[in-house]
Order: C-alpha cells, then structure tokens, then sequence
DNA sequence: CCCTGATTCGC
DNA sequence: GCGAATCAGG
C-alpha cells in the first residue's frame, strides 16, 4: 500500500492528535511503524506538542569518580540518589530491641530494610534491627518476606518489602 | 520484555 | 521516496 494523499492526510491527523507511531500504522494498516515514522520523517513533522515531559535537557550526569579499589569482598552497592545526597550516616546504630526506629537516612548495611508504616507518612520508617549475615531483613521479618504465598498478594507487607528494596 | 521515536541506508 | 534494521531510551 503506497501512501495516498487520503493516507497522508490521516498520518497528518493522527500523528498531530498524538498517537503513537505504532497506533497510526495500525490504523492505518498495511504499513508498520517504522513506515510510519519515516513517512513522518519526510513530512518534516516529526516534532509533536509534547502532551507530558516537561522537555527535559539532554544532559547527564557525569559518573562520579571511583572512590577507590575498596575492599575486594565489600558487596558493591550503588548509592541511590537519596541516600548519595544524604549527609554521611553516622554510627551505625543497630535498634535491637524496638523495631521501627530507623529512616531511610539512618538505615545502614546490615540494619533490617523492613517498612514500617506508610511510605507515604512522615511517620515512616524501617525496622532497623540487625539483619543476618546475607539478608537484607532481620530474622523476624525474613521469615515473613520470604513465604511465597503471603508475598505474592498485593499490598502484603512483603510486596510493599520487596517493592522497596531497590530503593534502599 | 514491552514500548517509544530517531537514524541509517539499500532498495 | 520508501521502510527494515538498528539505535537509544523509558
């Protein structure tokens, strides 16, 4: 199917409407998206309001420098923007006794990520007890992260534990 | 792995 | 001009 003016003239549309390249082509059919986009190409409209996305810089942040060949064994944790950004947590301090006591700026490495409360609250927090050797939880709580069928119900505080981890 | 648009290049 | 392949990103 070759692009007639009618065909041209519903890419025009659609593509101006904001469909997505693989939305016209579909409605379009007989053509697939790339199709599509390259017709868009030579139309010279391939710029679009853009509906979302506040236009972002096309920038990057450069790497940070390594810090140094640290120890060959210490597990290599990439730090996440909060916690780069966060002042050096002092001492570790284990909370053995009440759980609940540490924040995400207090959380250390061994200390149990386990949510405690609402991420959305102020009054959130992490358990903060000694974690195992491995886990990222304390004993208690590894027992309830890691039964199967409570952790896969929705909102169980084993998938809100798991939905979490990469941020910790 | 699903999707998005952008670009290249043989046809 | 066309669009598949590929790239780069979400």
């Amino acid at each position: 199917m070759g692009w007639t003016d009618e065909r041209v003239e519903l890419l025009k549309k659609l593509w101006q409407d904001g469909l997505s390249a693989s939305q016209i082509a579909k409605q379009l059919g007989g053509v697939t998206r790339n199709a599509v986009i390259g017709k868009v190409h030579r139309l010279g409209l391939s710029g679009r309001a853009a509906p979302s996305k506040p236009a972002r810089t096309v920038f990057k942040a450069p790497r940070p420098a390594r810090p140094a060949p640290a120890a060959p064994s210490a597990p290599r944790r990439i730090a996440e923007p909060v916690a780069a950004m966060a002042p050096t947590p002092s001492p570790v301090r284990f909370v053995d006794e009440e759980p609940g006591m540490a924040t995400v700026l207090t959380l250390g490495a061994h200390m149990c990520k386990w949510p405690i409360g609402d991420p959305a609250l102020e009054s959130f927090t992490f358990c903060g007890r000694r974690t195992g050797h491995e886990g990222p939880y304390c004993m208690e709580h590894s027992q309830v992260a890691y039964q199967p069928a409570q952790a896969k119900k929705k909102g169980s505080p084993a998938e809100l534990a798991r939905s979490l981890r990469r941020y910790i």
